[in-house]
DNA sequence: TAGGATGTCGTTTTT
DNA sequence: CGACATCCTA
């Protein structure tokens, strides 16, 4: 490693800080990775540091995986001793090692999105109050705020002024002990507990305290409060961290990050080395204007100033549309015009936009176009019932004090355990304070549940233990199989399902969990059913292409603004710059207000290296009327002089292309 | 218990 | 408008 001349001076700088609290103000195309993954070698090679007392932390899986690369590539095999993980696995981690001082189990489970809203879904269900409808989303929102906001649980309730207010404190209860008894914890729990722990257990903060001696924080103005927390626990006996961010591009205010985490990191530690990197080796001048021209109307930030050495630039250019139709097949005819004229692949190009709605007009634009696309984000395979129920068979293999997962599939497929039966079986499990699975071994000789109820519930844990044992023995896709088999899941399938072609579309679907299994267990050594349930949980795709999704190699990225950052393109469209849409009508209020949506607007330009057009429309079509728009105040913060207008409404020329090009496709 | 009728709601979503 | 949840019915 060269460093001074593989570095700027401001990079290098923050690779070659010693001891002590250092903040790195990353610009957009920064090379905020490089001073990162740069550091970490620097400290292993030049610092003499031991790798396993290095830890990094990012919020994806993604980042962690690409920063693991990229820190092997500079210092090899001694980059897998470093810890490099997301926030979550991190939590998961300490609670797995050290949760027992809080009444966990080594197998706890846990909870997603989906479970936590089927879980208050069922506390709504029973509530006195149920004819009040509430609904569960606003519920978790709300409870999931107070997770990750109030840590020691004592503290009041913040007040929405609605009907929530009342039910909220009962409800948060229920919620908290009804997880507990299911030795269950969701996301928030993940960094919640090992922040009671750190806190609480002497112990365990010290030992946490020698074994990672250096943090590093990706993303830190992402950061919640709870996450700021355990970082500072994690942080309070060596203080060697190492936290790097972009006040400018925090765009996750409405889920509870806090951008003066990143702000106060200086008060926090008065004696910190700031560093600020605004060279960016990315974008073309231009590019750059437009994005500080824009960022620089928000108030509470950070003053930085993004400059390259790499020229001015195209100006960028904006166009207005009639519709949401219109404005697709222009982006469509002025992507394939650049695509020819710069031999581009489609892989340089991203489509980006506010909200998921707008992708519906692009794809069919591309679809009649033959212009190959991915949608970022969209459905989950995880999300599918198919995918949910096996995993809930699998999850109470694991752990049968999950009543919810055991109360999801006890009768699916159908062994003659009705509704009625379930829900006292569940009342008797809750007055006795048992879990079900314990209640099912007694209830197999209920006189008072019918023969049929009996002999179903006798089947269901015979198989389960079944199960339970084969964990131990054969392999994971084994296990997986066999649940798949012996739960005669697919000819539940075949028995419910009519449409022949649908049947086998959920069948492969299951199919695939096992070969996403088998290829889990090839790339982890310890490719146990226990760290099989955490992947899937904490989203950690590294195994997925193995449960192989068919996707064009060569596309054009179709995203929202939220799920495009840290991507770059050659060409960059941003679609729907209008009031109401880029400024979310909905976001003024709330979250991080009009900042926040400046701040997305200006993540979307800094993804653009060499090209960004914008566009805009007339009228779009919103909830079945269409709806007269207004250019968005943040395309009239662009300076006159960076900008191609070309206002004219577009040209009937361009649909005469594409209506042209569609029909020679027939 | 599937599917039809009816109602409701409408932003973003790293784990 | 269209995706969804929920309720109702055959």
């Amino acid at each position: 490693m060269q460093l001074k001349k593989e570095l700027n001076p401001q990079q290098y700088a923050a690779v070659t800080h010693k001891n002590g609290p250092i903040l790195v103000l990353a610009g957009a195309g920064s090379g905020k990775t490089k001073a990162i993954t740069y550091r970490i070698a620097y400290l292993i090679h030049h610092q003499k540091v031991d790798p396993k007392t290095i830890l990094g932390v990012t919020f994806t899986n993604k980042a962690a995986g690409e920063m693991r690369q990229r820190v092997a590539a500079l210092i090899g095999p001694k980059a897998k001793e470093v810890t490099l993980c997301t926030f979550h696995s991190l939590g998961l981690k300490i609670l797995r090692e050290h949760g027992h001082h809080l009444g966990y189990r080594r197998n706890f489970t846990i909870y997603g999105e989906g479970d936590q809203l089927s879980l208050l879904r069922t506390l709504i269900r029973e509530h006195p109050k149920k004819r009040d409808k509430f609904d569960a989303g606003i519920l978790l929102s709300r409870i999931s705020g107070y997770k990750n906001k109030c840590v020691d649980g004592k503290s009041e309730f913040p007040l929405y002024g609605d009907k929530y207010d009342d039910i909220l404190p009962e409800v948060y209860d229920r919620f908290q002990s009804a997880l507990r008894a299911y030795q269950a914890v969701d996301f928030d729990d993940l960094i919640l507990l090992p922040i009671r722990l750190l806190d609480e257990f002497p112990d365990v903060r010290r030992f946490y305290h020698e074994t990672y001696q250096h943090l590093l924080v990706d993303e830190y103005q992402d950061t919640n409060h709870g996450q700021y927390r355990l970082i500072t626990l994690l942080a309070s006996a060596h203080r060697n961290i190492c936290v790097v961010g972009d006040d400018d591009q925090s765009i996750y205010g409405w889920r509870g990050a806090e951008v003066r985490n990143i702000l106060n990191f200086e008060k926090d530690y008065p004696d910190a080395k700031v560093i600020k990197l605004e060279q960016n080796y990315r974008s073309t001048q231009v590019i750059l204007d437009a994005a500080n021209h824009v960022i620089k109307n928000n108030n509470k930030r950070q003053d930085k100033r993004l400059w390259t050495d790499r020229g001015r630039g195209k100006n960028i250019d904006a166009f207005l549309a009639r519709d949401e139709n219109d404005e697709a097949k222009t982006i469509a005819w002025r992507l394939q015009t650049i695509k020819e004229r710069a031999s581009a692949r489609w892989s340089d190009f991203a489509v980006l936009y506010r909200s998921n709605v707008q992708s519906r007009a692009l794809e069919s634009t591309f679809r009649v176009n033959k212009i190959p696309y991915i949608v970022v984000g969209g459905y989950e395979f995880f999300d599918r019932k198919e995918v949910k129920d096996i995993i809930a068979y699998l999850k109470v293999v694991q752990n049968p004090r999950d009543d919810l997962s055991l109360l999801r599939i006890l009768n699916y497929p159908r062994r003659g355990i009705g509704d009625s039966a379930i829900v006292r079986l569940h009342e008797e499990a809750h007055k006795r304070d048992l879990c079900v699975y314990d209640l099912l071994k007694e209830a197999q000789n209920d006189h008072e549940l019918s023969k049929q109820a009996q002999e179903g519930l006798r089947s269901f844990l015979l198989l389960i233990e079944e199960l339970r044992k084969q964990r131990h023995a054969g392999d994971l896709s084994q296990l997986v199989r066999s649940t798949i088999e012996k739960t005669g899941y697919r000819e539940e399938i075949e028995r419910t399902i009519d449409d022949a072609i649908t049947a086998q579309m959920k069948i492969d679907t299951v199919e695939e969990l096992v070969s996403a299994a088998s290829s889990f267990s090839e790339q982890e050594e310890a490719g146990t059913l226990a760290s099989f349930l955490d992947s899937l949980s904490l989203n950690d795709d590294t195994f997925q292409n193995g449960g192989k999704k068919i996707r064009p190699d060569d596309a054009v990225l179709l995203a929202t603004l939220h799920s495009a950052k840290g991507l770059e393109f050659p060409y960059v469209f941003m679609c729907g710059m209008e009031e109401d849409l880029l400024p979310h009508s909905r976001s003024l209020n709330e979250g991080g207000g009009i900042d926040e949506e400046r701040r997305l607007c200006y993540v979307g330009i800094t993804r653009a290296r060499r090209h960004l057009t914008m566009s805009l429309v007339q009228e779009r079509n919103k909830f079945g009327r269409k709806a007269k728009r207004i250019p968005s105040r943040f395309l009239k913060e662009i300076p006159e002089d960076l900008l191609c207008k070309q206002y004219s409404h577009s040209p009937n020329f361009f649909d005469r292309q594409i209506i042209k090009s569609a029909n020679d496709d027939k």
